[in-house]
DNA sequence: CTGAATTAGTAACATATGTTACCATCTTCG
DNA sequence: CGAAGATGGTAACATATGTTACTAATTCAG
């Protein structure tokens, strides 16, 4: 089963070679990292870590999660997200409260102090994005998005 | 000077709120790793690490380089690449040279064993590019691309 | 020349991250 | 019920990665 070369227009017959600047998946890897890294520059001044901003962030957006909630919904592991949530919690910026239903579980909850480091947070990254965006033509902002969609799923798919 | 939002249509004056998985950087890193673990697979089995397989893609595409070269075109800092250096040399897939005009710097360059290994892998990583691309329209894959350039420019930006 | 400043690369340390094994709770089903 | 498994979370260990400081070689100003 044989894929159409989407990638650019190679000579049907003549071997193509790996040129790390025009192979796609490294592109994207790369301008993860770089993104990564812009972002992450925004909360270091509030002493917060990756996966603790991812932790905030998600916590932030619903209210009340379990942490088993933000290994679902980023990619990061149990442990990973345990530490995380471990330190907001001893920088008071994170609550927990042990489920009621459910005593394995603990429920997290943003803190006064934890909302307002994410709300500053979340305006810098929002400004971020726009930023990133801004350069893009309306119609060029729709099939990305159109694009990152597919590219999510094919990424996710498990080898055939 | 505000910036046009391009993510999404906003009610104007209604403060916008951060949701990861509309969060377009968020969006793009996620996608980065999602690649990186799918394309890490591919050389998992020829046991070979991710700053391992960085540093044989460049030297394969150019034969002769030096390691100053590798962190110049790689998101990896000198250290990680003089690692994977060593450990490439060790597993016999990279051999080095003193440059003769400049002794402190070593050439780079695959061994035969090395270059098969490349070539072997580089085969895997052209085919899963194919994959991960082979949904898309051609005009989407066009807009890709130049969405593609923009963004990188805009990242690797320093802030204003 | 000669010695201050630069550069390529590495060593040694600190820190972060992944892995395995584990405990406590809960669920299931005989 | 009540034992066999599943699940949420963490501890303790191993490994990987970043940071700082250093050596050796080179460049450049005077």
């Amino acid at each position: 089963m044989t894929v159409a070369c989407v990638a650019r227009k190679a000579p049907p017959g003549k071997k193509r070679k790996l040129v790390l600047e025009q192979f796609a998946p490294y592109r994207i890897v790369a301008l993860g990292h770089a993104i990564s890294d812009r972002l992450s520059r925004v909360y270091r001044d509030e002493n917060i870590t990756i996966p603790e901003w991812r932790v905030l962030a998600v916590i932030g957006e619903t209210a009340q999660v379990a942490a088993r909630d933000v290994v679902r919904r980023t990619p990061m592991d149990k442990m990973t997200v345990s530490r995380a949530v471990a330190s907001l919690e001893q920088k008071g910026f994170v609550e927990r409260a042990t489920d009621a239903g459910d005593r394995r579980v603990s429920m997290l909850s943003l803190s006064p102090q934890g909302r307002e480091v994410f709300e500053r947070i979340a305006a810098l990254a929002l400004a971020f994005e726009d930023d990133l965006l801004s350069t893009l033509e309306p119609d060029e902002a729709a099939a990305f998005r159109a694009v990152l969609e597919k590219l999510e799923e094919q990424a996710r798919a498990e080898d055939a």
